[in-house]
DNA sequence: ATTGATTAATTAACCGGTTAGTTAGATCAT
DNA sequence: ATGATCTAACTAACCGGTTAATTAATCAAT
């Protein structure tokens, strides 16, 4: 009641303090300066990774940070204390996952192989990442579902710095293939969306298989026999037929 | 306070009613019975659209009531009357959009074509049917991905009235496709999956991609476009390369 | 070394805005 | 006058976010 009035101050003083707590870390002769429990990155670690998994299998409305809170075995109001709120969490978690992902894909790009290896370890890495982060597929799609206008503060910056720099290397790698006569004519504008569509689609869609095939599809086994149905329909529709092995044919 | 008991029957009361309806409806010599203002069916369809489009944006979570009703100029009661609840409103609407997908490949399957033909006019009719209604991807993209146990009441029969139908049919026209000689040698339960993902990732990600290529991606000369790329994908990815003509098949 | 100030880490309890769902009644075609 | 259609106003519960207090590690000066 009488303090009303400060809330605004309050918030603001805090999160000056929470934006300049790493330069501080560093400025002062040693990091590591720890609290009660003494678990900063442990706890932080924690909500980041229930965070993930609540946020994949609910959205960002309908996920419950309580729910969070408890999964990561922490009090509520830490959320908001190393995160700004429910928007600034989510926005850390989808960072995580792209920032995973780029760094895997970057790796493959980097290397020199020519351009039908490079899509094929291109491929195979996207798959490989999504294989082992179940839950990320479904993020991804969530997030590029809720991209309206509006709707995500998240999108811009997601796009400038993963879908863009991503896009760019593969469409390079596309039309050097082309050049080479190794590739089909493709547009990369429409078949860079086409693979990670095959690749993403059976992860987010899992639920689903499970119901179809009446089976559980995340198996090793159903993973690794996907991997290779989706190198092979990838392969099939972007790899010039090679007629008996007889070199360059433009 | 006092009233607290009789909660739950005056709802069971309300429900069992709105169950009879439809029969009521049939019996009665003829429809259009018409109340205060007199447009039953219209007042029905408006919310039906209007959640459609709430729903396939915001997801069930994010949906909110108040705004579907009020984007169907009616009063939030009124879904109440029509609907039991959010649910199965979020249900019966998407009834209406897997049915009118299923009536649509139907009529491809049961038409007479071969194996080559018949899957390109399934590929195109599916890639027509969302196009037309591009906010049904989101919706289906959506509930695949909430179709965890407990999460859904409605993936068993969406699975069983449409995914299984419409899956069955595709994989024999593939079958026979392959054992004719001329499509690849492909697992059904992965090249299904793979051309449903090529369909309706564009439309269910096109808030992304219009960021991506600085472009509204909705317009028809985009989505003709996108036609072609889809079924120039899928036709490389399944069909046996013929040796005289190294066929984009249009 | 002991003490006391300082700050990071953490929590229990609370608050108030939002939202799904309800109610009691109005309207009107038949 | 009856029952289908429709509404304004209400309520209970939920849920994101806050607060004020607490604990423990570090530091500074005795």
């Amino acid at each position: 009641m009488t303090r009303s009035g400060s809330h605004k101050e309050t918030r603001r003083r805090r999160e000056e303090i929470r934006e300049l707590r790493p330069q501080m870390r560093r400025n002062r002769h040693e990091l590591h300066r720890m609290g009660s429990r003494g678990q900063p990155e442990e706890s932080r670690a924690a909500i980041l990774q229930a965070a993930a998994r609540e946020f994949s299998e609910k959205g960002i409305a309908g996920a419950r940070t309580d729910a969070i809170a408890h999964a990561a075995r922490v009090n509520k109001a830490l959320l908001y204390y190393y995160f700004k709120d429910k928007e600034t969490l989510y926005g850390a978690v989808l960072d995580n996952a792209f920032g995973g992902m780029k760094a895997k894909v970057f790796k493959v790009f980097d290397s020199d192989l020519p351009p039908r290896e490079k899509v094929v370890a291109y491929v195979s890495a996207y798959f490989d990442f999504f294989a082992s982060n179940p839950m990320y597929p479904k993020l991804v799609q969530r997030e590029m579902m809720r991209a309206r206008v509006g709707d995500s503060v998240h999108i811009e910056r997601l796009v400038k710095n993963y879908f863009e720099p991503i896009y760019h290397r593969v469409s390079e790698i596309l039309h050097k293939g082309i050049k080479e006569g190794v590739f089909r004519k493709v547009d990369p504008a429409h078949f860079v969306p086409s693979m990670i569509a095959v690749i993403v689609f059976y992860f987010s869609s899992a639920p689903v298989m499970r119901r179809l095939f009446r089976f559980d599809p995340l198996t090793p086994e159903r993973i690794a026999e996907r991997r290779a149905a989706v190198l092979d329909f990838i392969s099939a529709a972007l790899f010039k037929p090679c007629r008996a092995n007889s070199g360059v044919g433009q």
